[in-house]
DNA sequence: CCTCTGCGTAAGTCTTCACTTACCGTAAGC
DNA sequence: GCTTACGGTAAGTGAAGACTTACGCAGAGG
């Protein structure tokens, strides 16, 4: 399975997401992605490899040209993946939010510097 | 606005997606979070300014310590992005099925390659 | 007072990686 | 056959950044 994390790696990049968000528009050619780019076409190359490597776009080859267009099965998995943590993250809330009312009412010792009480 | 930009780039670390993976599941101190890393201390300080920066957590002092904990706002911000990357990707796909389609109607020379995995 | 704990920061090193130019293979057109 | 588009790959370079150790500062407690 590709890891949500090569993916997650991929879309690190600036460049790397302006080249995935143009080709969440439509599909199109290197030589298209390279144009409007402020960067070569080489360079447009090598990403597009890391973003199929990611298994988030696809290739396929046009008469001389080759055109590149997402793959819907990386971005369901990395949808998958941000469900899931979204909802981790949002029970990691809760759990902060009640700790800090319990530690509170337990009378720790939490001195909140001088701010004295959070309102 | 840049947030998400800035929240894309900080989780494209491994190291930060640990931390925030970790922080995920309840609130810690910074030397918690260094305890059952493969990294020191300072260098998880300096991963979790830059989750700070990016708006994806927060801190608050508890007496010598200081605990780190998941910001709901930024998680809110990047799901919001997502869920529009989401759609305008799925967009795309459908854009890209099409175009398939009409080319290869109209007799054209096209070879796919997505990820040679067998079965 | 002094000490000890916990954390952020400074300074430096070293690896990663984004980008470039140059080159080579391949498909279409003459 | 030769030539011309198009794009992947090799090799090299420079900068970003992930990591380390050493140090400084604030809070808790004897």
């Amino acid at each position: 399975m590709k890891t949500y994390a090569e993916a997650m790696d991929a879309l690190g990049d600036p460049t790397r997401r302006r080249i995935f968000d143009r080709l969440a528009e439509g599909p199109a050619s290197v030589g298209a992605l390279a144009d409007g780019m402020p960067v070569s076409r080489p360079a447009v190359s090598q990403h597009l490899r890391v973003l199929k490597d990611a298994g988030l776009v696809s290739d396929r080859q046009v008469g001389t040209r080759r055109v590149y267009a997402v793959d819907p099965a990386g971005v369901v998995a990395l949808r998958e993946y941000w469900d899931r943590f979204w909802s981790r993250a949002m029970d990691g809330f809760r759990v902060a939010a009640e700790e800090h009312a319990s530690s509170r009412e337990s009378g720790m010792q939490i001195k909140e510097s001088s701010d004295g009480e959070g309102s």
